[in-house]
DNA sequence: ACAAAAGTGTTACACTTACACCCATGT
DNA sequence: ACATGGGTGTAAGTGTAACACTTTTGT
């Protein structure tokens, strides 16, 4: 029976990656950057760093976020640990793989350019190192089920969004497409929103302009406290 | 940034544990042991191995299983990485856990105790050493949402029960009880259950015997193929 | 005027829930 | 005979899904 750890048990590295999902209106996408150094120089990777073995992966992801979008306190959610032997070719390494949401501006963008990241499709997310492609994965199916219980528009849209947007963010990260009708009738039930007064043309093309929404925080907060389950397959 | 790995970035140490449920036509109950040697000798802890740092943890803990129980080719589901530090005295210990569920049988009853193993009611888990009364409640967790998507009989009730021990059975997963007609009419409708025209009687106190039912594989695979959601909630 | 997207109701069906009594058997 | 769990049906309500046309505005 191996239960007793002997101090040459203590060989293994930790890592943390962080998938980042934001929602420009039409696309639902996710955050990559250039591999620097050896190995996988030059790939595409999930942001990640290393994390030291007196270090909590949750406050080092946490840190790696703060200084990709000059933005704190995030709300990560952990993934997995990722721990197959020799997914690093480095050494062995376990990865903590963590995911969050965010709402798109200019300071954001900003920042991310600054720091070398760039925003790719989730639907096309191309090949990425190590086996980070494996982590995505998990990242968007996790997001799926998420989408299915909570309405997760409050972290991914602006402040103030047509009904269009939310439709369109729900049909991308499950992957499907609704009826806009029955989609309008069941989250107007929900009470989740509140209409504004407010109308804006959702692009360029169209020409009437469409109203916009914001969220009812109060109504999620009781709704939520109950165990409100959203539930949108 | 940190993204290149020192050598002395290596030194985190593996575990493994594996949550195993079971039933016994009564309670949902999961398997612990007395640990041996320090530290916390003599804790309960759920199923556990040192895993090296060359080694894959889904092995390793396929292997543990094996030996505590008799059988193997486990489909081990995994439940999480646990990696908050201090978690184990030793040193940083990263604990890869799994879960999964299991029928009862007189062989492996033999072979648990031998073992040193132990059922415990899963609604009433004692203390356990480290972190895993948090893996537990991950595991249990984990056991509800799957209840909840696909039907768990398969893997927990033996080969032939009655109808009332499937509804027991969701019932204990599910901390909640159903009314008996409208289970059975739902489970009936699934078509995932075949009529045997064997009966039993379910206890001791029960007089009239009740109707064994078995599963029909055949028509749960084809469903699962197409993507079944049982949807129990 | 026309192009483009915004917006709006109804109906049929499926599913869920609530509810109470008789039945078969062993003691 | 009686005690114990086994077994059964109906009706109301709720939610879901399918469906097509009119409105508003910019060009």
């Amino acid at each position: 029976m191996r239960v007793e750890f002997s101090p040459d048990e203590f060989k293994v590295a930790l890592a943390t990656s962080v998938v980042v999902f934001g929602f420009d209106g039409e696309n639902l996408k996710t955050l990559v950057a250039k591999k620097m150094g050896q190995p996988f120089e030059g790939a595409w990777i999930i942001p990640s760093c290393i994390v030291r073995a007196t270090e909590d992966p949750a406050y080092v992801a946490n840190e790696l976020l703060t200084r990709i979008t000059g933005q704190s306190d995030w709300m990560l959610e952990k993934l997995n640990g990722f721990a197959e032997p020799y997914r690093n070719p480095v050494g062995r390494v376990i990865n903590i793989a963590y995911y969050c949401t965010i709402r798109l501006d200019e300071a954001l963008e900003h920042n991310l350019k600054k720091e070398g990241y760039t925003w790719v499709p989730s639907n096309a997310i191309p090949r990425l190192a190590y086996d980070h492609n494996e982590i995505m994965e998990y990242a968007k199916e996790r997001l799926k089920r998420r989408v299915k219980r909570r309405p997760i528009g409050f972290s991914l849209l602006p402040a103030e969004f047509t009904l269009n947007n939310i439709q369109r963010l729900y049909e991308c990260a499950l992957g499907k497409t609704f009826d806009k009708r029955n989609f309008r009738r069941k989250l107007l039930k929900s009470q989740l929103l509140l209409e504004t007064d407010q109308f804006i043309r959702s692009s360029e093309r169209a020409k009437r302009p469409s109203r916009l929404y914001k969220f009812n925080e109060k109504k999620y907060r009781t709704l939520t406290l109950k165990g409100y389950d959203f539930v949108y397959q």
